[in-house]
DNA sequence: GCCTGGCACTCTTCCCACGCGAGTGCCAGC
DNA sequence: GCTGGCACTCGCGTGGGAAGAGTGCCAGGC
């Protein structure tokens, strides 16, 4: 177990290393810090630090850089989370509000929390999965093409086509329309196969085919639009990544562009609350250098998608958490009263 | 007037910078282009076209790279547009047939273009002006809430809340969403002020105000959603701009992620063929050092929206020109389809 | 008049050696 | 267990020198 002190003189390095972007030596530690200690000592802790595995040297006869490890243990246990100010807290209300639809407020989220953290925001759209259906709408575009539309309680639209087998009269689409909504409307997405299984049953035999038709392919929207989609934003922020750049960047940016590895990395944050996942825990290897700050947000008290930020390991953890759980608190208001 | 070898000097400058990414000095050229000169007649060429201000020298003693200025020479005279090989269609083709909507076909285009080209992609939504209306959806969530859905032809779908001044029965619902759909479907998104104006009249007075209201969110939903969306792609390829990285690259992303700069970027762009701005020829600063080659598509034979690239302005012009060209045509057709 | 070979000149780039300084590890003493 | 001192290690920046690529110009030839 490492002492109190050794604690601190870590806290003091990844404070000094990420303000700095420097390996932080013994003697500047104890000039910034009051430890009360001498150099020396502190040689002694770094030297312990070391063999711990928290801390490393770039080279010999330089600084210290804490290792993921160290960040590990800086923000399990030194470091809190920084709450927003109030005045940045009424900015972000401020900036969340004007927004007009649910792409809006994705898109403004995403700038915002890309602006406050100063790296790169993902945001996913609120997801399909916990969502209920609000309404299912069918147009008769043509006598045997209908358009499915589904609405879902979080704002969110989807559309498909339908080519029916046989012409399906507007008098049948009204009853099937009808029928459809009594029985999905409000309920959950997950609820919705089995409560249509029998729904063609109660059709002419004529007609049976073409409800089917409709009611697989509201299932298949159902399914297939849980590839959730998200946004990204504040990719210019990675220039200030370090100073080895094409080598770091690209491949993050190669991750940034593959949706798949986000959402993955997305979901595995079970957390409830603010998840960091730090250099190498992250699965991808090209987010090998990047910590990765996540945490759900929701309309109620659920969470129906996550949000976070994508930075280099050697970034502010205490504000860069407070500022996504503030984000993710107001996101969350704001879906609730729309 | 510049003689027919200078062309020739000028097209192989520009060819082998463009291979290299090194100053490219006389010797080296005469070596690799069989020009049937001296190396020392290349010289003067060099020296006239230097003085016409078509390349330059970075510093005595080093090779010439193009300018703008013959950058713009090579693409206007010197270089054709290079068609697509048969194979490289069909792959064009097969992978954007497999797309499952309008969402689905943009990404999958942005996802080509990118690979194609090696480039940043850019590809605009099909836009509302020129779309036509396919169908308006009205759905009663509440007594006096109304939700908006319109449809266009290109597949897009946008929706909207109306807080209805008074209580709004579900047969006036109807009655407002048949004549409504009489009028509209069909039209172009600028008809439809002028086609709806007078409907409030054919109602009871207690229900023209819900009227009037539904009718100006759908005539702001077809002015707002004229700010155009676009979706980019392949950023990770700004990696590949150069060696003096971060300076380079840093605003041009952050160009990137200003939409307005980009459709603005895009709208310039009136030629109806493939549009190329090259170096200074972009207004933002951002993009001084990149090339922007873009053009329009369509379902028909009007253009809806534009796509295109950017890249350095160090670019293979000619495959870049063609790889946008094909694209967009097969775009089109996809579109036409569906 | 235009092309050519030759030549001197200019710069950049690479390499290496050197010295400085930061930082370390260790040790003896308190 | 903390401290001051001391020798040691490296990385980094500097400066000089050599190499190489490329140029501009000039005089001669077709």
């Amino acid at each position: 177990m490492l002492s109190e002190r050794r604690l601190q003189v870590l806290r003091a390095i990844v404070q000094d290393y990420v303000g700095t972007e420097e390996p932080v030596g013994s003697k500047a530690l104890t000039e910034r810090h009051n430890l009360g200690v001498s150099p020396a000592t502190v040689r002694n802790d770094m030297a312990a630090l070391e063999d711990e595995g928290y801390i490393a040297q770039p080279h010999t006869s330089a600084g210290r850089i804490p290792t993921d490890k160290g960040y590990r243990l800086f923000v399990d246990k030194l470091a809190g989370v920084k709450p927003m100010t109030a005045p940045e807290r009424r900015a972000i209300q401020n900036f969340l509000e004007g927004a007009v639809d649910l792409d809006d407020v994705v898109a403004r989220t995403v700038r915002l929390l890309a602006q406050l953290t100063r790296q790169v925001a993902v945001v996913q759209y609120p997801s399909l999965t916990r969502s209920t259906v609000r309404h299912v709408e069918l147009l008769s575009l043509a006598p045997a093409r209908v358009m499915l539309v589904l609405i879902t309680d979080t704002g969110r639209v989807e559309q498909r086509m339908v080519d029916c087998p046989a012409p399906f009269g507007e008098a049948s689409l009204a009853d099937l329309r009808a029928r459809l909504n009594s029985r999905v409307a409000g309920r959950r997405f997950t609820d919705v196969p089995m409560l249509v299984e029998d729904l063609p049953d109660a059709f002419e035999p004529e007609d049976r085919g073409t409800v089917s038709t409709v009611l697989s392919t509201l299932l298949e929207t159902l399914v297939e639009e849980n590839e959730e989609r998200l946004m990204i934003g504040g990719t210019a922020n990675l220039t200030r990544f370090g100073h080895d750049f094409p080598l770091t960047i690209r491949p993050v940016l190669e991750a940034l562009e593959e949706q798949v590895v986000l959402l993955k990395l997305l979901g595995e944050a079970k957390d409830p609350g603010v998840t960091v996942r730090i250099g190498h825990e992250n699965a991808h290897e090209g987010l090998n250098s990047t910590s990765v700050v996540s945490v759900g947000y929701g309309s109620g008290g659920e969470a129906v998608a996550k949000l976070g930020v994508v930075g280099p390991t050697r970034m502010d953890y205490p504000g860069t958490m407070g500022a996504v759980r503030a984000v993710a608190r107001y996101v969350g208001q704001i879906l609730a009263e729309s």
